[in-house]
DNA sequence: ATAATCAATTTGTAACACAAGTTACAACAT
DNA sequence: ATGTTGTAACTTGTGTTACAAATTGATTAT
C-alpha cells in the first residue's frame, strides 16, 4: 500500500483497501490494521479512513466490532439482506430486466450443473420437482412457488460456482416480492414440465440440452411477466379513466 | 435473560434515512437536508450522520457533491448487483469462476443487443473493434486490452438492461487485475475475429448468432485462462521444488 | 445586459478528546 | 492447579471544533 496523493482522499483510501482484499493479501477472516495504523500507512486522517471503511462495511465485504477491529467477512454467511433494503423501490417494469438477467445467469448455471452436479444435487432437484408436481393443482400458489424456487436454487448450487449461487440467491429474494401476483397467471403445468426436462438433461450430463431447456423455461416466464405488466398497465389506465369521470 | 439491544447510532441514522427514501418521501432527484440539518433532526453529531450517509453512498442510492449536498440517485436495477460485490472481490483471484460467470452475462447481453442496439451503439462497437485491429500486432498489450474491454462494454450497454451493464462494469474491474498477465498468452488475432463476427451479428439483428459468437469467444478465453492457471501452478510447484533444494 | 466578484452555504479533511468494548495477563482466592 | 477478578493497553464509536474547497446565488462593476 502507498500513501495517498490527491483529492478524493476517501475514494483513494477505499480503492487501496479494496485492492488489498481483491488481490488476496487480506483474505477472508483477516483482521485489518487498526484505523490509526491505516492513517499512518495512507497518510490521511482518521475521519478519511473511517469513511472508506464505512463504505466497505456497507457493501458487506468487512465487518467491525467496537474494541476489536475490522475483519474481512466470510462469504458463507448468506446474502446480506441489510444491503437489499431498497427492494421496495422496485417498479413493475423492473421485473422484466431482472428476468432477462436471470435468463443469462441460470441458463449457464444449468449448463455447468450438467457437468458438476453431484448425486445429492440431482436428488434435491428430483425431490423439489416431484413435490412441485404434487401441488400443481392445489389452490396454494405459495407452496408451488416454494418448490419452484428450491428447484432453481438446487440447479444453481450444482454449478459449484459461487458467483452463480450468490446471483441466484439475490434474484430469488427479488422475485419473492413479486411472486404472489405473478404465479396466478403463471402456467404451473408448463413450468413443471420444463423443470423435469431440465432435471433429466442435467442427470444425463447433456450441457447443451440443459442450457436450452432452462433458457426456454425462463423465456416462457419472461413472456408471462410481460403480459402481466401489460395487464397492470391497462388496469392503471382504466383507473385513470375512472378518475376522470 | 435477553441480549441487550444496543442499536448503533450510525445504524439508527442509516435506517431512518434509508426509510425516507424507500417510502418515497425522498424520491429520485430529491436533495437531502444538509448534514448539519440532519444532525439537528436526528440529534447526533456530524461524524455519525456522515458515517450513515457514506454507507448509503456506497450502495449507490445517493450521491454527493462538495459544496452542493446529497441527492437521491436515479435508482435502476443495477444497484442490486452491489450485493454480489463481496463475492466478486473475494473470488477475483479465481478467474475461472469469474469467466464462467462472464459467459452467462455477456452472451445474453449480446443477444439483447442484437435487438436493441442503436446506431450509436453499433458505431461504438465498430470503432473499438477496428482500433483493436490496428494494434493487434503491437507490443503494447495494454492498448489492445483497452479497446477489447471497450468493445465488450459497448455490447453490454447496447443491451439497454441496467443489470447487464452494471455486471459488465464490475467484471471489467475484476479483469483489469489480471489483464497484463493474461493478454500475453491470449491470441489477439482470434479475439479480434470474434469481435468482428459479434459486431456483424448484432448489426444484422441476428440474436442467436450474436449469442453464439459471444459464447464461443468467452469459452475460448476460458480455455486460455485455464491454461494460464495451469502454467502458473506448475511454476509454483517448480518454485517449491527449488526452495526444497 | 454581461461579466466579475463576493458572501453564504455545504461537503471534505484534520485533529483532539473521551466513551465503550475487547483482549491479554497479572493477581488473587479457592 | 484452577477458576475468578481486576487492570492495563488497545480498538472502535461518538462528539466537538476548525478550516479548506466547492457550489450557488446575489451584488456589483463594466
Amino acid at each position: 500500500m502507498n500513501p495517498i496523493e490527491k483529492n478524493n482522499l476517501v475514494e483513494e483510501a477505499y480503492n487501496q483497501i479494496i485492492n488489498m482484499i481483491a488481490t488476496g493479501e487480506w483474505d477472508e477472516g483477516t483482521k485489518l490494521p487498526s484505523e490509526n495504523t491505516l492513517c499512518e500507512i495512507l497518510g490521511v486522517s482518521r475521519n478519511t479512513v473511517r469513511s472508506a471503511l464505512n463504505r466497505i462495511t456497507a457493501l458487506g465485504v468487512i465487518e467491525t466490532r467496537q474494541g476489536y477491529g475490522y475483519q474481512v467477512r466470510n462469504l458463507n454467511t448468506g446474502i446480506y439482506l441489510n444491503t437489499l433494503l431498497p427492494t421496495m423501490l422496485l417498479r413493475s417494469r423492473d421485473l422484466e430486466s431482472i428476468t432477462e438477467f436471470r435468463i443469462g445467469i441460470e441458463s449457464e448455471a444449468a449448463a455447468l450443473a450438467a457437468v458438476r452436479a453431484s448425486d445429492e444435487d440431482l436428488e434435491r432437484m428430483r425431490i423439489n420437482c416431484e413435490m412441485a408436481g404434487k401441488v400443481v393443482h392445489l389452490q396454494d400458489n405459495d407452496l408451488f412457488a416454494q418448490y419452484d424456487m428450491a428447484f432453481h436454487r438446487a440447479v444453481a448450487d450444482a454449478s459449484k460456482n459461487e458467483m452463480f449461487i450468490k446471483a441466484a440467491e439475490m434474484l430469488e429474494t427479488m422475485y419473492t416480492v413479486w411472486l404472489m401476483g405473478l404465479q396466478r397467471t403463471h402456467g404451473k403445468d408448463k413450468s413443471h414440465d420444463f423443470h423435469y426436462n431440465i432435471y433429466l438433461s442435467i442427470k444425463n450430463r447433456n450441457q447443451e440440452e440443459a442450457r436450452r431447456f432452462m433458457h426456454e423455461h425462463l423465456e416462457d416466464i419472461l413472456r408471462k411477466v410481460k403480459i402481466d405488466n401489460e395487464r397492470k398497465a391497462r388496469l392503471g389506465e382504466a383507473q385513470k379513466e375512472q378518475r376522470k369521470e
